[in-house]
DNA sequence: CAACAATCTTACCCCAAAGTCAAACAAGCT
DNA sequence: AGCTTGTTTGACTTTGGGGTAAGATTGTTG
């Protein structure tokens, strides 16, 4: 009924193409294994227990999936994605160096918290194999590298006390990649929540006076 | 030589008794595992490689530990000790309570990087059985109570602006424990540096005004 | 319907690494 | 020397879980 007096090919939005389907399900299970690592821990985990999740048996997965650490790589790449959206955003919406890094502190914050599952995988970066984990890595450094030069944006405008960037992007950065080890979508603070505390902490820090 | 004209007693303080010797070895085994877990994890990690390490066959660390769990439990119950020590100073040697969690901070963060090898291993918590992560869990959230009612304190004496005392810690602490990521010992940055830059960070986020 | 491709399952292989055990070795004591 | 207790080893068992092979099932298309 709700389709009557659409277009001929009104269909395409509500049976999926193959691809799409292939798709969909390839995502379902990145992020129920993400779920699954950032819970019990990426070797605690078995795909078994995955498939069985996802109400299919081990080698279905195997179909979407060469090997789990490939599950795990790309769960970091996700994870990843969100802090330089986070950052693009915090570049267009703020005037100086110290509002843009407040910004990407409370968008980034406010991201991996409604995607948790994804992104609690931050942690299990040592179970990378090597290849992998220079990979990530090294998109991390560059990462890092964009918000230093945010803050000596800020000593220089003078919206930011003199201060060593990159430990001043190694103090807040931990604190909220930290998160994935406490955070809990239904705890008692909200992603918003956090994000206004610690983003009003890091505005206290860099302050001059 | 040296020996000479001391009291006969003076064996003693060369020669290690048996009991002496058993400790001292499982200490070694312990902070061999733990510079090992941290660098390739614990899953990753198998005892047959500590035992090469440390000179010796895996069945010969069996004889100083039950299994290979409890080395991880050991490891952290060891680096939260360290916790501890740094409150118990902090509390004596600052006035207000902005002050002492100040110094906690820095204490802190000297003491880890000085032991980084046993302190890494705190981003284990995961792969901790369930028995084990309980008591480590009760004994952190003892911890960071402990830390939450100093910044009541200092809240009430004028020292530190209002702020949520829980997530205040959670954003300190997550900053300090995410150092386990990347502090080196023969990085570019000493400890002292590093307790340096994060307590005066910590220092302006709380200052009121 | 037949044929072909995409998807998923049952049954299996395989191996790294935790953990065990009896025997060998070492050190002290009498 | 020989006895005893503490320490270490070589050789072994076991198991969880990653990964694969070959066939069944479902879907699509001519």
């Amino acid at each position: 009924m709700a389709q009557r007096g659409r277009k001929p090919s009104a269909w395409k939005n509500v049976a999926p193409s193959r691809d799409e389907l292939f798709a969909l399900k390839r995502t379902a299970l990145l992020r129920e294994a993400a779920r699954a690592f950032s819970a019990r821990g990426y070797h605690d985990t078995s795909l078994d227990d995955v498939a069985k999740t996802l109400g299919v048996t081990k080698p279905a997965l195997y179909y979407y999936v060469t090997n789990k650490q490939e599950i795990l790589f790309e769960c970091h790449m996700l994870a990843q994605d969100l802090g330089n959206v986070a950052y693009d955003y915090a570049v267009e919406h703020g005037k100086t160096g110290r509002e843009k890094i407040v910004l990407v502190c409370r968008r980034y914050i406010e991201l991996i918290t409604s995607e948790i599952g994804s992104c609690a995988v931050l942690s299990e970066f040592a179970a990378l194999e090597p290849k992998n984990r220079a990979v990530i890595a090294k998109r991390r450094d560059d990462f890092q590298k964009k918000f230093s030069e945010l803050i000596i944006e800020g000593v220089k405008d003078g919206s930011i006390r003199e201060a060593d960037p990159r430990m001043t992007v190694f103090f807040f950065m931990g604190a909220i990649n930290w998160m994935t080890q406490w955070f809990r979508p239904d705890g008692d603070m909200s992603g918003e929540g956090i994000a206004s505390v610690f983003s009003d902490l890091l505005e206290h820090a860099l302050k001059p006076q």
